[in-house]
DNA sequence: TTCAATAGTTCATAAAATAAGAACTATTGA
DNA sequence: TCAATAGTTCTTATTTTATGAACTATTGAA
């Protein structure tokens, strides 16, 4: 069986959801990489962040976050020769959804600043509360 | 094996997260009780949403679900008598986050509207396309 | 008091979503 | 034509989520 690779879906804006806008921006590195995207003028290819990322996030790990971010409708990815590049959609859902990337971008930029700061001043960070049994 | 029912847990908001705010709203009965509850003055017991809600959800789920809003840091959940009465905690999210929470909740009414009228006019709303294989 | 009713919570497990290594596709440049 | 680069897709293990069943907590009778 040989494997399609169909050209990227893109969905049309009235097709986003906030539902989707929102799960797509819940996970860190997914709001990391959009905040990134939104932040700098040009486009910005995927592996861009698979060498920037402290972690070494798998590749189809980040090729997935990136298809979660295209099909919520928050990027539009296109390739230029051998590579992606993503643009943000940002235009288009303030037009649906005004102030919601903004608003979002800058609780992102917020904490990260936090993060920080903490950091610097050798306060350890709040831990994560999982696995509350 | 006794069963706990220990006292409801509530973050504080410097562990309240971007993320998992989000999280918490990405879901869409999550994000419709929620607006609810930040549209209503008084606050709302959990099983004002069993009996209002049109699918008959299950009240395990219905607690899970508010359950995900409360360790979130969305909102405040205190027995009284028999039932849970939750409040928002928008006011100190507001502070953490400037314009959050408004742009999510007038991003999900904006959307709600959109039903409405698609419904209304009899132009079958677009569907989800999932299972995208 | 004890008991039934109400309003949830917690547990157990089935179903769905996610992560990541391996294999594959597509484009370019030698 | 072939190697290199930059992803995508497949497969499977892990994690999350949903829900019926069992449990807890509070109230208001009898």
């Amino acid at each position: 069986m040989i494997a399609a690779m169909r050209p990227l879906f893109h969905p049309s804006i009235e097709d986003v959801t906030v539902e989707a806008i929102l799960h797509a921006l819940s996970d860190p590195v997914r709001v990391a990489i959009y905040a990134d995207i939104v932040g700098s003028q040009c486009s910005q290819s995927c592996s861009n962040f698979l060498k920037v990322s402290e972690k070494a996030i798998p590749k189809s790990t980040l090729s997935e976050h990136f298809k979660a971010l295209r099909e919520a409708g928050l990027i539009r990815g296109e390739r230029h020769g051998v590579e992606m590049l993503n643009t943000s959609r940002c235009a288009e859902i303030e037009k649906r959804f005004p102030g919601l990337i903004a608003a979002i971008v800058n609780a992102h930029n917020v904490q990260m600043k936090e993060k920080t700061r903490a950091g610097s001043a050798g306060k350890h960070k709040p831990m994560r509360r999982s696995a509350r049994k």
